[in-house]
DNA sequence: CTCTATCCATACGGTTGCGTATGGATAGAC
DNA sequence: GTCTATCCATACGCAACCGTATGGATAGAG
C-alpha cells in the first residue's frame, strides 16, 4: 500500500458538493480539482470518466442518504407522534443534504436512471411515514393522504418562495404539523 | 416596416422550451438555433447577449404565468370549493408551464435574480389560495395552514417520485383534496 | 419596382471543459 | 534505504459554445 493523498471519497464529496450548489451541469472535472487544490490527472485515475464518476456519486447518495437519519430518529424513543416530529426535524436539518436531495429531485425530471434511484429513495421514505401514521390513524385513506401531505409540505417548503405576513416559514409548517399529528 | 422571419417571440419561446426540458444550462444560443432552423447571427440582432436574452424570458414568463390560469378559473363560475377545484385542475394541466414552473422553482435556488421573480409569483399564488380558503374557513390559522398544504401538494406531487401502491398518484392528491376543500 | 427595416449566413478568435498520454512524485511496507 | 502502489502535473487534441464582424438575403411598404 501507499500515499492517499485525494481517494475516490473525496471526489465523491466534493462533486455532491458541486451538485448542491450548482446543480448536475455544475460538476465538472477540472473545476472539482482546482478546487481540490490539484489538477485532473488524478480523477482519470480513479474513474473512468465523468459519467462514471456521477454513477459513483449516486451510489454513495443512495446509499447513505435515508439510512442515516431512520437510524437517528429511531434512536430517540417516545410514541409515533414524537418519532414523526424528530424525523421533519432531522430531515430538515442538515442544509447540505437537503440542498443535494433537492438537485437529485430536479434532475431526476430529465434523466431516467436519476428518476429510478430517487424513486427507490421516495418509496422507502413513503413506507416509513406510512407506518408511522398508521400507528395512530385507524383508515388507511387517512394514512395514505396525511403521508402525502407530510411528504409534500417537506418537499414545498423548501421549493416555494412565498411570505407569509408576520409568519415565518418554520412559523406555517409547525401550523400544519399540530394538525397532521393530531 | 419588412420581414419578421424570427422574431423575439420566437426565440423567447424556444428558450422557455429550452428550459423546461433541460433546465437553465440547456438555454444555449446555438442549439437553440439550430432547433429553429437558423444561425445565431439574428438572435445577436434582437439580443444583446445571453443575459439579456434570459432575463427577457423570465420577464415574459412572470407576466403570463398566473393571470392567463387565474382568469380562466374565475370564468368558471361556482362556488369557492368549486373553483379551488378548478384553480388545481387547471394549474396541473399544461404540462410545458409546469415543467418550466419546476425548472425555474430550482434555478432560483441558486440565482437571487430569479428567486426575486419567483417570490413575487408565488405570493400572489398563495393570496390567491388565501381568498379562497377563507371564503369558507373560519380561523386564519385554518386558512393558512390549508393555503400552505395546497401549495405544498401542487408542489410535491410533481417533485415525488413515490408510488403508492394501487393508487396513482392523482388518486392521493383527490384524498387530500377531498379533506382540504371540507 | 424600389427601398429599407429586418433578419440571416459565415467566418473568426477566445474560453472552457473532456479525455488521453506520459513521466514523475510521494508515502508507507519491508 | 528500496520498492511499489497510489496519486499528481503537464501537455495535447478535440468539441461545444460565446460574442463579434461583415456582407448579404428577404419581405413588404410605397
Amino acid at each position: 500500500m501507499a500515499a492517499t493523498r485525494t481517494p475516490r471519497s473525496t471526489w465523491i464529496e466534493a462533486g455532491l458538493t458541486a451538485l448542491a450548489a450548482g446543480g448536475p451541469d455544475a460538476v465538472r472535472i477540472e473545476p472539482l480539482a482546482q478546487t481540490l487544490g490539484v489538477t485532473k490527472g488524478g480523477f482519470y485515475w480513479h474513474f473512468g470518466d465523468r459519467r462514471a464518476f456521477v454513477e459513483e456519486m449516486l451510489d454513495t447518495w443512495e446509499r447513505t442518504g435515508i439510512d442515516e437519519v431512520i437510524e437517528r430518529v429511531e434512536a430517540g424513543g417516545g410514541d409515533e407522534r414524537a418519532t414523526l416530529r424528530r424525523l421533519f426535524t432531522l430531515a430538515s436539518s442538515s442544509d447540505t443534504w437537503l440542498t443535494t436531495d433537492l438537485a437529485i429531485r430536479d434532475w431526476s425530471r430529465r434523466d431516467p436512471a436519476v428518476a429510478d434511484r430517487l424513486r427507490r429513495v421516495d418509496n422507502r421514505r413513503m413506507d416509513y411515514l406510512r407506518s408511522h401514521f398508521g400507528a395512530f390513524c385507524g383508515d388507511e385513506e387517512e394514512v395514505e393522504a396525511r403521508s402525502m401531505i407530510a411528504f409534500s409540505l417537506w418537499i414545498g417548503s423548501r421549493f416555494m418562495a412565498a411570505d407569509h405576513g408576520a409568519r415565518s416559514r418554520a412559523d406555517v409548517v409547525e401550523l400544519v404539523l399540530v394538525r397532521l399529528l393530531a
